[in-house]
DNA sequence: GTCTATGCAAAACGTTTGCAGATAT
DNA sequence: ATATCTGCAAACGTTTTGCATAGAC
């Protein structure tokens, strides 16, 4: 799981858990207060540098994301993600496209094209609907 | 240039005529340094505030830029990127799978895309060859 | 027993903010 | 004249780091 040389430690276990077992991309401070609930003393350098190790062997991806913080996910292949702009939701899709833009990327600039990753900006379902609901009661209002 | 009710202030010209004469993208502190040469008193937070001003008015762009520092870009319009993994350069590119890709990750989500940007990481043409070179001295010298 | 990992605390880093005084309009 | 903007300095949230101790192997 992690290479020769490196230690097993119940906090290591616990931290990769709930990187596996998020029910979303988790924040290394979500990640610090879920550890903390069995490991009351764990340290954030700990949880820094546990989600730096298992990043760097493969077992999760960091996505250093924009704005805010860092977001751990379980998922280490290539994938892209949709971000709500309204309530900062941030959800996995596959886009098709990879092979073609990576060529034209590569064709235009020169670099050889190692990785990419595409962020598209959005409205979610949930906070479309809340969107609509709001434009409607103001219409109603007006009447 | 900017709506009415906002001053145009010799800090604030200075600032705008940095991003849009800079060769390449700058970060806060880039332009921080270089409008300080003019105005030696000027204040970090009076660079923020205006770059985000100026940003929130379309004259330029921000781009949070995941590891470290947000890059400021003359450029106003939706384009992508190319970031060298080696030395950090950063440099446009035009990639033309936009459509297609916004509609499928629409599809696929069920948000309302509004925006995307694609990052391409890989080796800038410089340090390939840098790379390259270093390779042929190591057959060299071992045989 | 050895060598790595942890916890703690301090600091680094980019960025934001409250406030009194300065300045563009 | 007045509202906005500036400079200063303090504070913020995220992340990193040095060090002595604890613990996995």
């Amino acid at each position: 799981m992690i290479p020769a040389g490196f230690r097993m430690t119940p906090q290591r276990m616990a931290i990769l858990a709930e990187v596996q077992n998020a029910e979303r991309h988790l924040t290394a401070a979500e990640i610090y207060e879920r550890v903390r609930r069995k490991y009351p003393t764990i340290a954030y350098g700990t949880v820094y540098r546990t989600l730096h190790l298992l990043a760097k062997h493969g077992l999760i991806q960091e996505f250093p994301f924009g704005d805010n913080a860092s977001r751990f996910d379980r998922r280490t292949d290539r994938h892209d993600h949709v971000h709500c702009v309204v309530c900062g939701e941030l959800v996995d899709v596959e886009v098709p496209t990879a092979l073609l833009a990576r060529q034209v990327a590569a064709e235009k600039t020169g670099f050889e094209i190692l990785d990419h990753q595409t962020v598209f900006a959005g409205i979610c379902p949930s906070c479309q609907e809340k969107r609509d609901r709001t434009v409607q009661e103001a219409r109603a209002g007006r009447r």
